[in-house]
DNA sequence: TTGTACGCGTTATCAG
DNA sequence: CTGATAACGCGTACAA
């Protein structure tokens, strides 16, 4: 058996020796936090070159000084809604010299708690805890004990993309979730529909509540009423939505539309439609919601509803990281509840219902 | 301006008064690699319940045990390709008590080096390089360098779908991407297909290199000669397929059948076809490669070769994490180096060509 | 502008 | 089985 070199990281002590100084002053250049002359700087960062010194992150969070560490939480890494939100909370991240430690839940409840406990233990900085949630007390009663107990930690908790707690105290950054699911039903309701079916995610989420609530109030203005035949909460899965749709069909409610819960549900509603051999939108028409890159890649490409996910990431970080600076703003207003628009993207999947 | 309650993480050595003992003693009942006394044991398990209190993993890792921090780095988030391989690593690290470190780099090569040094501040125990890669010989000094680097540090490199240096120092886990490629054109060609238009990634990217040259070997045992004409290369992105489909078009090449270098080029090749009012399969099949869901919501469901990606993920962490067990289990063999196998979809983007 | 020395929370070694 | 105590690498008063 032969000996490897043994692992070797260097130090500061390593690194002071090789420049002829304290390790004090190493740390200053490091962190150019307390004036040096420049000449030493310099012998300091050709030590540090040399020797390709790191800086031992532990250590410094150790020190006392924060770890620069994001921990962000979501159902699923691979569903594009997460995965562009995760996009922007990198982006920003990396911008602030953060990094991003990312947990999935695959949607277990226990999940959430592990994940608090790991941003303890990794002393991290800030929570993001993404995607809708159960809006009952229990969330409630939940989402503050997180709070407290991060906040005992010296921990931001930062929700994105689910509501916060009916006293708003932990900071949160949402969409108008309902105000789209009103602008698209409206959307169809003006192309003359009337029996129109929303199918789409779980019962309870807040997400789906939004959704389904803009979907009423949207037909309520136009003097109809909400018919609950019309409406198939279930799950935001392609099968689910495609036999589920399948037997929408086979129960002929004569829907001419079809409001999918997010654009997922919408290609299972393709493929249901297709498999029956209806057409869209000459047959039935179909919205979706998210307007995730697969809308367009649908055929035809689909009318949904935009939701600016990157920037909702990027604005969680920066909820997180205000007041983190010395100087707090006093100038600043509350900015703890963030809310961004959403737009209609009109394609090729609605039409007026064909004459009876 | 009111106090807070000041943060106030609880330490070890609080948990010992509390309980009674030393904190050497929590620290045995925290790890459970000393025996204590069941009695003690369960008093100190109560103190810590009752103090919320939660390992500082800066600590342990500055102690000397390591971080159980997975540094992945990837292209790209949002590409269900590197989404599915990340997922695969998250599932294994959590399974082994790991937290994942993701790094997006968006294709500047300088990333890499940034997230080695982020690997080596956070002593992570393991970096995951992920995706195709240029394979010159700035590539295998790179990677060597990388790979000499964390050793020196004690940390693990494993490259993922992406090929090893040629000594093949470096553990890595592939795919059958050559042979996938050859299947597919393959296919192509025994359905009769004589001008193939092969259309995707960037010169020079490992991915692209093996693709093009399963596309060619197939195209020779059918005793053919590669027509560069009909070799389309660029990027791998939908709209650059697109446009590089329609110009292809114009050309009047007399193509018969198009392979898309990935599912996302397909969406791009569909979406050329159909503005030129071309249909799928009868004008012109089409097949692409990796099986994303993307692929059986285009319209025809399209024909492509399945990658392993979630256990591509899983099999890196798992290279990464052996030997270091205390144990190094003296009947393993070498298996730093991995190979997982492809094998074709077959849905209906693909006919015999019409005749002539 | 620079150096000294202590503390951050854990682990491991060495006595008992 | 349990208790002191010396590292681990860095930041920062405090002193010079």
């Amino acid at each position: 058996m032969t000996t490897r070199s043994a692992p070797s990281a260097s130090t500061m002590r390593e690194v002071a020796a090789r420049a002829g100084v304290s390790v004090a002053t190493v740390s200053r250049v490091a962190n150019g936090n307390y004036p040096v002359s420049a000449a030493t700087k310099e012998r300091v960062r050709a030590a540090m070159q040399e020797l390709g010194y790191v800086l031992d992150d532990n250590a410094r969070a150790l020190a006392g000084t924060g770890s620069r560490l994001i921990v962000l939480v979501l159902n699923e890494l691979v569903d594009p809604f997460y995965g562009y939100i995760a996009r922007g909370v990198q982006q920003e991240a990396a911008a602030n010299g953060r990094a991003c430690l990312v947990i999935a839940t695959s949607g277990q409840p226990g999940g959430e708690d592990e994940a608090i406990d790991l941003a303890i233990g990794r002393r991290a900085d800030m929570v993001i805890l993404v995607g809708g949630s159960r809006v009952d007390d229990a969330y409630q009663r939940t989402i503050r004990r997180h709070h407290r107990r991060l906040a005992d930690h010296g921990i931001r908790l930062v929700l994105c993309g689910r509501p916060t707690t009916d006293r708003g105290e932990v900071p949160s950054v949402q969409y108008e979730n309902e105000a789209g699911a009103f602008m698209v039903t409206d959307h169809l309701l003006r192309r003359g529909h009337r029996r129109i079916l929303y199918l789409g995610g779980p019962t309870g989420l807040s997400t789906t509540e939004a959704r389904v609530n803009g979907y009423r109030r949207a037909l309520r203005e136009h003097d109809l009423a909400p018919d609950d035949a019309l409406i198939r909460i279930g799950q935001f899965g392609r099968e689910w939505s495609r036999r589920t749709m399948l037997e929408t069909l086979d129960a002929e409610l004569e829907v001419t539309a079809v409001f999918a819960g997010n654009d997922i549900c919408a290609a299972g509603v393709y493929a249901a439609l297709k498999q029956r051999g209806l057409r869209i939108p000459d047959d039935v028409s179909v919205v979706g919601y998210d307007d995730v890159p697969l809308a367009v890649d649908l055929d035809p490409p689909l009318t949904t509803v935009n939701v600016p996910l990157e920037p909702l990431g990027r604005e969680a970080v920066r909820l997180g990281l205000m007041g983190d600076g010395a100087s707090a703003d006093p100038f600043a207003r509350d900015r703890s509840q963030a809310r961004l628009g959403v737009y209609l993207v009109e394609r090729d999947s609605v039409s007026s219902p064909a004459p009876a």
